[in-house]
DNA sequence: CAAACTTCGGAAAACGTTTTCCGAAACCTC
DNA sequence: GAGGTTTCGGAAAACGTTTTCCGAAGTTTG
């Protein structure tokens, strides 16, 4: 019951070896099994940790070991469900086997992006995933990530930068995309109309440039990956006396925004404006009507996370590049 | 150019000081400023550390000060929109003022939280931050994360847990919603349908009780805080025939669901049936028709979680709460 | 039964910091 | 210019672990 006072200094490994009368090293040996020991001196140690409620301090093993069995995440904003989404995956994978995941979140913020970084690095984790904020400005962060540690790109990579990639494969997504809209577009009466976002960031790149290349007369809007922005562009789009076609993006949440906004004022989806995502974050089933959209493969990405993690140290300059395969799930926004 | 070799061997103080020529305690104090230094002396360690690129190993720091700058939080589930935008909200606010926050997430999963507490516990982080799993089975967890360091209570609380909360009124919100409701619900024609949600947790039930307590003859569902109970409550209304009326949920993942289902199903919102949230997630805002909640106010919630921390220390023994008031916000899912 | 292994517990070094304590030098004050 | 005070750099202890090394037993072998 001594515990309930303002027991403020904590137990170490002295006071169990003292509570056991063995010597510290036993103690250690006990906890870890790192040395086969009598049962009977393994019980005793085990017994005197359990009395005092011993909890091994991991700051005084990882400097010891140089090893924290953690691995630190950077995403660049929780608010976008993909993003929690795959924060939410890649958690459960490590977990799975034992070691902890530490989220930050930059903010999309580049300052507060190369601050986690520096964080995590300081901390010591023993491997680092991010998911960069921008595809050219987030190089110093990603560059000084990879010295101190071995480090995996997730869903973006930066330009230019010899690190190994995890991501699905944006440009087929949108020829699903294409071969979609191919079966209903007539190309004068019924306008594509495309919505950018994240333009700065290497999957928002590849996607709207699969887009423009495959129907270069089209209308570009470019912004960024959030609601408020598919609202915006709706709002110009319906300004230019347009009252009908498909509109593709390049993520839900901006189809979303756009959904939202093209109801709010009267027109009809998929009637007057079919609607097209990607991601296919949760809320895209629950939209009305449901959204269409490119499904992305978390948790085959957050596996290959993983066994990247694990198999990296020693190919750790080997630049290795996983592309997996999305899927083309169609709803009611575009109906065939 | 020697660090893009395989230089696995990271730079300690010691190489400062002896690149610099002088003792590794100037070399600290150089960098942390903690005494003051002759100027010139200051200049020479400073480029020794810039010509090394030295960065502090927050491990050995940790160890030697016995604190880390660090405040851990640790949360249910990062997919609810709720929940990630408090986590964006709090880191933010902590980031602000220098300390990192780092965050895991559960998964609703009882076992992953106890982990989670022993993994932040053990990396002795500065404070942590609860938002518990359940409101008696998580007891354990939080207990534990009090006997070892600062620790407070976000959103809900674990039953007879002497420890400081923050959150929002719950009552107070769904009086709100009560008041909002009584303006148009005629008490025969007219019914009222509770669809609850995580009602092992504190704000589940409050907010369950509450609405119970002035609407007693009201069909009630529970079941827990997912877009897909929504759903699924909907089509048990459905079932039994109910074709109109107004459903008050616990949470706008709840409403969000049972909007889709009911427009799926052909009924349209808010002519057949009122819906109204609690929460106001994004997309509460997105959603059509938009969605009636109660606004819970983050930003003073993280305000006030981050002045707690800094007071707490001092009177930790000492149970505070702080309940902070919410918002009605109507839109179109239930128009007076 | 001596010699060579094996087993197993403990002492102490090591991990990278910060900070306390010293002592030397510089600066006052009278 | 002697005594006192301040300034400032360095040596070393400390933080809580793990792990290397030792040496004392116990066990096998020839």
């Amino acid at each position: 019951m001594e515990t309930s006072g303002l027991g403020r200094e904590s137990i170490t490994i002295r006071d169990v070896a003292l509570h056991a009368g063995v010597s510290i090293a036993t103690v250690s040996r006990a906890l870890s099994r790192n040395r086969p020991m009598s049962p009977q001196l393994q019980e005793k140690v085990l017994a005197s940790v359990d009395a005092l409620g011993y909890r091994p301090n991991l700051v005084g093993r990882a400097l010891r070991q140089k090893k924290t069995s953690t691995i630190g995440l950077i995403v660049p904003d929780l608010e976008n469900p993909f993003f929690s989404a795959l924060t939410q995956e890649v958690s459960r994978r490590f977990s799975k086997s034992g070691s902890d995941v530490l989220v930050i979140s930059a903010d999309n913020n580049l300052e507060l992006e190369l601050r986690a970084v520096r964080s995590f690095l300081g901390r010591q984790v023993d491997g680092l995933v991010m998911i960069p904020c921008d595809e050219i400005e987030s190089r110093e962060s990603v560059l000084l990530a990879s010295t101190g540690v071995s480090t995996l790109q997730l869903d973006r990579f930066v330009d230019g930068v010899d690190l190994s990639f995890v991501g699905c494969d944006n440009t087929a997504g949108m020829n699903l995309v294409i071969n979609h809209i191919n079966e209903f577009v007539d190309e004068h009466s019924h306008p594509v109309i495309i919505i950018g976002g994240g333009g700065s960031t290497s999957s928002g790149r590849e996607r709207l440039q699969e887009l423009i290349f495959h129907r270069p007369r089209s209308l570009v809007l470019d912004g960024n990956f959030s609601f408020a922005w598919g609202r915006q562009a709706t709002a110009e789009i319906l300004s230019k006396d347009i009252r009908s076609g498909t509109i593709v993006t390049t993520a839900d949440v901006i189809a979303l925004g756009v959904m939202s906004a093209l109801i709010t004022n009267g027109h009809s989806v998929p009637m007057d404006f079919r609607v097209i995502g990607f991601d296919d974050v949760g809320v895209a089933y629950l939209a009305h009507p449901t959204l269409t959209t490119i499904s992305q493969p978390l948790t085959d990405m957050a596996d290959s996370i993983f066994s990247f993690m694990i198999t990296e140290p020693q190919s750790s300059q080997i630049q290795a590049r996983k592309i997996l395969g999305p899927k083309l799930v169609v709803r009611e926004s575009s109906p065939t």
